[in-house]
DNA sequence: CGAGCCCTTGATGCATTTCAACGAATGTGG
DNA sequence: CCACATTCGTTGAAATGCATCAAGGGCTCG
């Protein structure tokens, strides 16, 4: 059970979590051969779980390449999608004992796995992790509340227009055309609305020449100034 | 500036934070003798703020009294609720520069203000403490994430229904009365609906004989396995 | 007593869900 | 290689739910 520190995509997970200078700390050394030796590398395939909800949390998770939604079931059937997350994010690292939600991989992905024990034990011996991953949470923390506070919103239209942005966030300034990798229904129950609606509201902003789709998952903002004010009316 | 830790509401308050034990560990009494003498207690009035949106960040905040709602202003005027807090709540403990929302007393309230440096010092100094700290985060993480499946759920009579279903866990499991502090208003724009629809699903609730409600903000769960199934469809 | 605030209730119009139909893309078995 | 079934996204029409507008009652305070 171990991993190669020297990927690329888990040095950039990793980074991600702990900062740009996770390598250079005192003591880092020290971490990095724990942290190795301790960690796994899971793979998992489009569709499957990285971890159900209710399942006792025995690990925690780095998400390092593909991307994951996290569900939650409704009583009636339904379920609720409370994130989509990429490379970097932290995983079940409360001290709950049973997850509340569960992490479905929305493309091929992988995820590092650390024993929850050994995580604890990693805290105790390199404070300086434990200070990182405590912001991280607390970023984490950020952004669940701006996500309330889209949902709180009372216009669908608005919802998906704030949906876009935040996925054109997401991959940096430079682009302004991305790959959806989830599927309507996804991003309907992300935004809180049925297929329809979450169709028709992407259609209308197709026609109004803001964004444009092709094959249904790209995704090309056209005008991201007129799609702001889309959000906030 | 100091605050005096023998009383009730602020031990109440930091083992709530804390954990049961937080006067037991290995060194506690220094952190104790510490934490006196830098944290300082605030009163704040019905209607005034703790702090304000786009404050930035100097104190962190622990709840001792009262209540709080911490709410965030929209583009058009109106504002969303985030939460509704009560005693032994951890309030800007994150390393963020600038609130991203405001903290307002619903009643009489007071807290523990401590200074953000301080705070770092602490958690360097009481390893013991950060880890605390950090698990009530997770807890807090955990809490928002229920009530951002809240707000998924379509329906507002069902979103009414789990607030209230909310309240009555907040208060244990003894009583089944408890007394709203926040006006209507505020409840709406904590589960996203306009104030009529908030009151018009009080009043079916109450026609039902669900609940009761008296002088307008003493609420009475009548029939609590009929309100969580009024909550699930 | 009157002013102001809060809650409730009714009426109306709009937004969203639901039901239904259709085309495109994909996969299956003959 | 071609019917056929299945899934997904879109669009239309109808029904429903919610926001908005408007009015009235209860309460508090001056």
């Amino acid at each position: 059970m171990s991993i190669e520190l020297d990927k690329i995509t888990i040095k950039t997970a990793l980074t991600s979590c702990l900062g740009r200078d996770f390598l250079a700390f005192e003591g880092s050394e020290d971490f990095v051969a724990d942290l190795s030796a301790h960690a796994e590398e899971v793979r998992v395939q489009t569709g499957d779980y990285l971890f159900k909800e209710d399942d006792p949390v025995k690990h925690g998770y780095i998400s390092i390449s593909g991307s994951f939604m996290l569900e939650r079931a409704t009583s009636e059937g339904t379920r609720h999608i409370f994130a989509f997350v990429f490379t970097g994010s932290l995983l079940g690292f409360s001290e709950q004992h049973h997850f509340t939600f569960s992490a479905k991989a929305l493309s091929e992905s992988a995820a590092i796995k650390v024993n929850m024990t050994f995580i604890e034990e990693l805290f105790d011996k390199y404070p300086e992790i434990a200070k990182r991953v405590h912001n991280k949470t607390n970023k984490i923390l950020s952004m669940i509340l701006d996500q309330l506070f889209v949902l709180g919103q009372k216009t669908a239209h608005q919802r998906i227009a704030i949906f876009l942005l935040g996925m054109l966030k997401q991959i940096g300034n430079q682009q302004n055309t991305f790959l959806l990798t989830m599927a309507r229904r996804d991003v309907a129950d992300y935004v809180g609305m049925s297929i329809e609606t979450c169709s028709r509201g992407l259609s209308k902003l197709s026609k109004q020449g803001i964004i444009s789709i092709k094959d249904n998952y790209i995704v090309t903002v056209l005008d991201e100034e007129r799609l702001v004010e889309f959000a906030s009316k």
